[in-house]
DNA sequence: ATCCCAATATATACTGAGTATATTTAAGGG
DNA sequence: CCCTTAAATATACTCAGTATATATTGGGAT
């Protein structure tokens, strides 16, 4: 009763992609801070209770696919190989990521508009911090779910806190290479480099445990 | 001419305690989001444009030690023994803060009211996390300074970012378990032995670099 | 003392995100 | 064609934070 194809249901997201669209074509012209949730109404001639009807928070408007990134990851430790260990797996989907040239990677001039528009706005980056926090949470739900280990496992815990920091480091180290050399392979090598020495790291942190 | 003892310079500090005294009471009562700044104010018995005079942000009247905890960390790296890796150094200063039962562990029921309040509010915890970002880029240059290593080398944000992660979990797990048993020791063990656990990955990962 | 300067405190008015609530509009289902 | 309900809307509010102008008060000089 969810997804039904009706007309209400077709008009309730055309609404909401209506809005998205209008709020991210305003955050890249003018930056987020600088545009109103007024604005962001008017220009998509709907009323001011309709954009938080869809959008809680502002913030909501800019980051609109966290749930996506998550499964991804998610689907990487679930449907892992027999014998790949769950840290393992998380390195094996960094390296899939960056040799198909996945959209989340970013590391090109396409879409880096979207890290520079972010990283200029605090309450972006608070939103940003927000959701790492979130997904390491769940990341370690998922780690000790998969790997027959009591929920809440301070090792899962670990585990998840550094993969989720060795991601970060990689994704912002990355960036900044990019910006320097715009030269994408490079960046992607840079990238992968973090990601094995953390993942290793974190291997080595949870040695004999069930994540590693 | 900044720590002038001159009366001018007792009354702001006075205003500033009191206020920052009212406000922590305030919290503690109510929580941190039911408190409004006008209240605060009357209660302090000063104009609402004292109180942002003194704290620009509502976070800062109870987040107001930040500087004395980056100075402790980046003291035990800057003065570690010969022969000492920096990475050991963090591991070292964990220990000694549990050894002489150091007042920002925490672990007891006399300050666990500070964390429970912070965790109360989503506002203390986005800013709990914002000094989490900032002590982590901190930390890697005052990593990569003692070191010899140049500024921004990814291996010291690399290892930054694995030593925060592992203090961050550290913190929360034991908090959790101390809440749990109410035993204090087995908090401090738990505290210990994921900071082992994660500092001898950030080793790992660091292996064959300056900071392990 | 008294005059001047600068730091601090304060008053007033504003912006903008987010909430509460009531009302209207329009789609689906009998 | 009604009836129910989801969605959109209008209005009025709270509160943090900003801008700006003014008042107060301590320190330093003559």
């Amino acid at each position: 009763m969810d997804e039904k194809d009706d007309r209400r249901t077709r008009k309730r997201l055309a609404t909401r992609q209506s809005i998205s669209d209008t709020a991210t074509r305003l955050f890249l012209e003018r930056g987020f801070d600088s545009v109103t949730i007024d604005e962001i109404a008017a220009a998509a001639d709907v009323g001011r209770m309709t954009v938080f009807n869809h959008f809680p928070r502002k913030e909501d408007m800019f980051f609109d696919r966290e749930e996506e990134i998550q499964a991804l990851a998610f689907d990487a430790i679930r449907k892992r190989g027999p014998g790949v260990s769950p840290i393992e797996a998380t390195r094996k989907l960094a390296h899939d990521l960056v040799t198909q040239d996945h959209e989340f990677v970013m590391l090109s001039g396409d879409t880096s508009w979207f890290i520079k528009t972010a990283m200029a706005s605090e309450a972006l980056k608070a939103r940003a911090r927000e959701m790492r926090d979130d997904f390491t949470r769940a990341l370690a739900i998922v780690l000790a779910d998969t790997s027959n280990q009591p929920t809440g496992d301070p090792n899962a815990h670990l585990a998840a806190g550094l993969i989720v920091s060795t991601w970060n480091v990689a994704f912002s180290e990355a960036q900044k290479l990019f910006d320097r050399t715009r030269d994408a392979g490079e960046a992607k090598r840079c990238f992968l480099a973090v990601i094995d020495r953390g993942t290793a790291g974190a291997a080595a942190a949870l040695a004999k445990t069930a994540y590693a």
